[in-house]
DNA sequence: AATGAAATGGGATAGCT
DNA sequence: AGCTATCCCATTTCATT
């Protein structure tokens, strides 16, 4: 059962309150208030307002380095045909590995375009070899190794 | 000035805690000692550890359609040089790009992929033709359609 | 209808065993 | 690590504009 999200009209205020919790997700919501203008009561229901309507959602992120993870890469995925069925099946399958972090569908000169993070090259070569070899819809695969990432805005997600 | 992390050892139950964490960042520590098998006193030392540690952060993320983003796109980066001042200065410029939500560095095929979100395709020919037009040290660039993201683990970031 | 002030309830944390 | 007590924060109620 899909739940449908109401349309929310949002205020000064309540983009400037996601645009604070973006920049400082731990800001308690006192501070919070006072950098609105607000005070609590108003800005909590505000909040719980957002949260509800799925505006915004409360995410915790793991450090690659703290997580065993030493190699990350996108891949860019051709399938042989692009029909709804197959690449349903090719979703399905994706999910269920740990090492596919993002799974994006694009329209462009591929169909999929993966993010992947393991522990190490070793790692990634099974993943290639072993996991993506038996996904038979896969006609090409292209690799591209992560080296760093300058900018992170969590902010926008799915 | 860098900020060296330390090296935190973690042990069975600490990975447990990301886990459920992770997959529900919203639940109490009350709720999270309680799965781990622990009081909440140790849970949140536990937790302040992992948190200062780095290991892991909060964030909020931003309901694109929310947000008035009607448009994503990958763009693949290829510079004229790959210079460490190239680059650097590249780097600098779409820091500073709200359009711009990630930036990676890649060893690849090319130099570097964005991830753009725009409100409408308008936006996006503007953000081409008139912001990227102008980085001199851009050699090509390489859009693909984001059309939908079907697996998107907030939980590796960086 | 939404805000602000005050009070209450609950969760997070510090000290001690 | 657990228990207890304290403190602080979030939230609900109510009066108000």
């Amino acid at each position: 059962m899909m739940v449908e999200k109401m349309a929310v009209e949002l205020d000064q205020i309540d983009r400037r309150i996601i645009r604070l919790l973006v920049e400082d997700a731990s800001l308690s919501n006192n501070a919070l208030a006072a950098r609105v203008g607000l005070s609590p009561a108003p800005l909590s229901r505000r909040l719980a307002r957002l949260y509800a309507a799925g505006v915004i959602r409360q995410t915790v992120v793991v450090d690659p380095k703290a997580a065993g993870i030493g190699f990350q890469a996108f891949v860019e995925v051709t399938l042989e045909r692009t029909a709804s069925k197959v690449g349903q099946r090719f979703i399905e399958l994706v999910s269920r590995m740990p090492e596919v972090v993002e799974c994006h569908t694009v329209a462009g000169d591929f169909d999929f375009l993966l993010k992947i993070a393991v522990r190490d090259v070793a790692d990634y070569k099974r993943l290639l070899w072993s996991e993506f070899e038996q996904i038979a819809e896969i006609k090409t695969l292209r690799s591209t190794i992560l080296l760093d990432s300058p900018k992170m805005t969590a902010a926008t997600g799915a």
